[in-house]
DNA sequence: CATTTGCAATGACATTTGTCATATCGTGAC
DNA sequence: GTCACGATATGACAAATGTCATTGCAAATG
């Protein structure tokens, strides 16, 4: 019987889903979670074969939880599940060790088979994801990644220029890059796609 | 027996929820649909007693989807389904004549009872949203609600001039308005604020 | 009827943003 | 040792943004 832990903030879902996996011969929800933090808690105490983590959680996400899972329960087994195709995610979750990570769109029978299948030794990650995270190389340096995190984080030219000690003409330059490199017209949106595709 | 049309972009959703639906003993979820267009089609086809639809879909979301149901499939029962409480877009429920507003972080149970509690004649809306839908009103003019789409459709402010038929000046200054009412700073951080409550 | 208020509309002006040219440094290739 | 390249860093400048003062109009209020 694989025991599972399933991490899902929203009850509704959370239920849906646990009863389904408990209908399947081999699988039973032992225990539940609602945010990373708890997540983590939870597989400290129940020892689960399989955490199947959402991505986007309260707290503390899916992908820290992971992190944080892999190295203190070591024979558990993580799974992600998000809604968003993003490659960087993807990316972040792989170089964290863990099992498989999946979309929301897909069928339940997909989950049941990708659960079994990792139990059996496999790791499974969406195909089309893993071509994307491959394609998409980080094309941000440190010094630019710094300055659009000061932008999400509502700051100002010239207060970046005085967190980072650079002059903000500095500042605008490496906002500018990026702009540039995200193929955008602003900082705003920059950072949103830099979000979206798992680069900040 | 409770004629159910369920929309759900998430296939995984959709499945867990279809599944709990058709346990209870009175509910069968006789039509799904991925968008809104296709919960439009499907309620016209079906003719469900009960439409449960999730806010945010691809193609066509589910509060334009419940005015055009509402319109055209009389007898048909409209409960809205989302992930973020949102007071505007709750009180477009209520003006469009849904019968429901609920939220996904609430348990199966209660799902199950809205669902009856709807058919047998009441409106279910959630409590908290609706004192902070009333609390709420929209403070944003019609024209600063026209310039912040353009700004959330990627425009800039000569070409937001040029649609409307206004200077940019004016563009300007219906901006630096929504800006200041919505408490922000930025253009792209008020066109964030007012979705985020639904005025947009 | 006069006054007030909110909305629609405008342009001047100060500030911020984004682009561009430029310089320095460290690293890798030849 | 030289050269090329990418990252880091800077300031000048044009363009864009946001604020502010202002005007006109319609509707509500006294």
């Amino acid at each position: 019987m694989i025991r599972i832990l399933l991490a899902e903030d929203q009850m509704l879902v959370c239920d849906a889903l646990a009863t389904l996996l408990d209908f399947e011969d081999d699988m039973t929800v032992i225990a539940r979670a609602s945010d990373g933090l708890a997540a983590v808690r939870e597989a400290k105490r129940a020892q689960p074969d399989i955490a199947l983590l959402d991505v986007e959680m309260p707290h503390q996400g899916g992908l820290d939880a992971a992190e944080e899972i892999l190295q203190s329960v070591p024979d558990c087994k993580v799974i992600l599940l998000t809604t968003f195709a993003r490659p960087g995610y993807m990316q972040r979750a792989i170089q964290a060790g863990a099992h498989g990570y999946l979309l929301k769109d897909g069928e339940v029978e997909q989950l049941a088979a990708a659960i079994r299948a990792v139990m059996r030794g496999e790791r499974i990650f969406h195909p089309a994801l893993m071509m994307a995270a491959i394609a998409s190389e980080n094309p941000l340096s440190m010094r630019e990644r710094d300055v659009l995190r000061g932008v999400k984080n509502g700051l100002t030219t010239k207060e970046l220029a005085r967190d980072l000690s650079l002059s903000e003409g500095t500042v605008r330059n490496y906002l500018s890059e990026a702009i540039s490199k995200m193929n955008c017209t602003s900082r705003q949106d920059a950072v949103r796609r830099a979000e979206s595709m798992g680069w900040l």
